[in-house]
DNA sequence: AAAAACTGGTTCAAGCCTAAACTAATCGCC
DNA sequence: GGCGATTAGTTTAGGCTTGAACCAGTTTTT
C-alpha cells in the first residue's frame, strides 16, 4: 500500500487529505473570524476590515500609502480606498499628501484613531489567545512553522 | 526565561506569538483561497461559493435542506437562498419539496449540475493539491491534526 | 382546540470585495 | 524637452455576506 502511493507519486488515493486539511484550514479561520467580527460588531460597533486596517496603520506610526495597504491586507485597491473613506469619516485616521510624490497619500491614525484602537486591540488580542486556547506554546509554535512554510511553497 | 513564561501563565509576552499565528492562519486561508477563486472564474465562470455549494450537494445525493447547507457551509440562511436561487436559474441544482414538512426545500444537483461539478472539481483537487505541495504527508497529517484542536478548542 | 413558542426559509438594507476601466502623476528613454 | 510605459489611487458594476425583520408552517403548552 505504502509501496502503492510512493510508486504514484501523486495519486488519487493521496489526494482526499490535501482536501480535508483545506477544509479545515476553513473551518479554524472562519470560525475565528466570525467570533472576532461578532465582537468587534458587539463591544464597538465596528468592522473585521476597518479594524484591520487600522492595525496596520499603528504598526507604522509613519503612515502607509494606500498601495501598501492594499499589499498588506491582500484586498484591492479599490477596497481600500472604500475603507479608508469611512474611517476618515469618522475621524479615524487621516490622509496627509507626500510631499515628494503627487499621486500618494499617507495615511495615518488620528489621535482618536489610535485611542480607539487601544482599546479594541486589547479585547481582541484576548479573543485570539482563547481562540487558541486548546492548544500548548509548542504546538502554537509548530503551527506557526508548519504554516510558515505552506505560506512559502504558494507560488507566488 | 522559559521559568519567567511559565511562572506568568499566560502573560502579555506570549500573546504575540497567538496573534502572529492567527496572522499567518489568515494569511494562509487567503492566498489559497485566491487562486481557487481565480481558478474557478477563468476555467468555469464561476465562484467559489456556488462551488462550495455544490460540493455540498454532491456529498449529499438524496439532497440536503437550506438550513443544513447554511450550517455545513457556516453562511447565514439567507445567504444560502441568493446562492441557490442562482443555482436554479442556471440549471445545475433543484429544489423539491419535502413531503414531511411544508416549510423545507430538498436541494439537489440536476444531472447537468452532476456533469459540470465533476469537471471543477478534478481541477479543484489539483489546486489544493498544490497549495499543499511544499508540505509532506506526514507534515499534512500533524497540520490536520493541530487544526482539528484548534477547532474543538473554539466554544460553541 | 387555541395560543405561544419555535423552526425553515425569504427579504431587505448595508457593507465588503473584486475585476476592470479610468484619471492623474511620475519615470525612463530618446 | 517630450512621449510612451508605469504606478497610485479612484470609480463602477456586480456578486457575496451579514444581521435583523418578516412570513409561513410546525410543535408545544395549556
Amino acid at each position: 500500500m505504502d509501496q502503492e502511493a510512493r510508486l504514484h507519486g501523486t495519486t488519487l488515493a493521496e489526494h482526499p487529505q490535501a482536501l480535508r486539511l483545506w477544509l479545515r484550514l476553513l473551518t479554524c479561520t472562519q470560525l475565528i473570524e466570525t467570533r472576532v467580527r461578532a465582537g468587534l460588531r458587539e463591544k464597538f460597533d465596528t468592522t473585521l476590515p476597518r479594524f484591520d486596517l487600522m492595525a496596520q496603520l499603528q504598526r507604522s506610526p509613519e503612515g502607509l500609502r494606500m498601495n501598501e495597504l492594499s499589499r498588506r491586507m491582500m484586498v484591492t485597491r479599490g477596497n481600500i480606498t472604500g475603507i479608508t473613506n469611512q474611517l476618515v469619516s469618522e475621524g479615524l485616521v487621516a490622509r496627509a499628501d507626500e510631499a515628494t510624490d503627487g499621486r500618494v497619500w499617507r495615511v495615518k491614525l488620528t489621535p482618536k484613531g489610535q485611542k480607539q484602537f487601544a482599546a479594541m486591540a486589547l479585547e481582541h488580542e484576548n479573543w485570539i489567545v482563547n481562540a487558541f486556547g486548546g492548544l500548548s506554546d509548542k504546538d502554537v509554535s509548530t503551527l506557526h512553522g508548519l504554516l510558515g512554510r505552506v505560506k512559502q511553497g504558494i507560488p507566488a
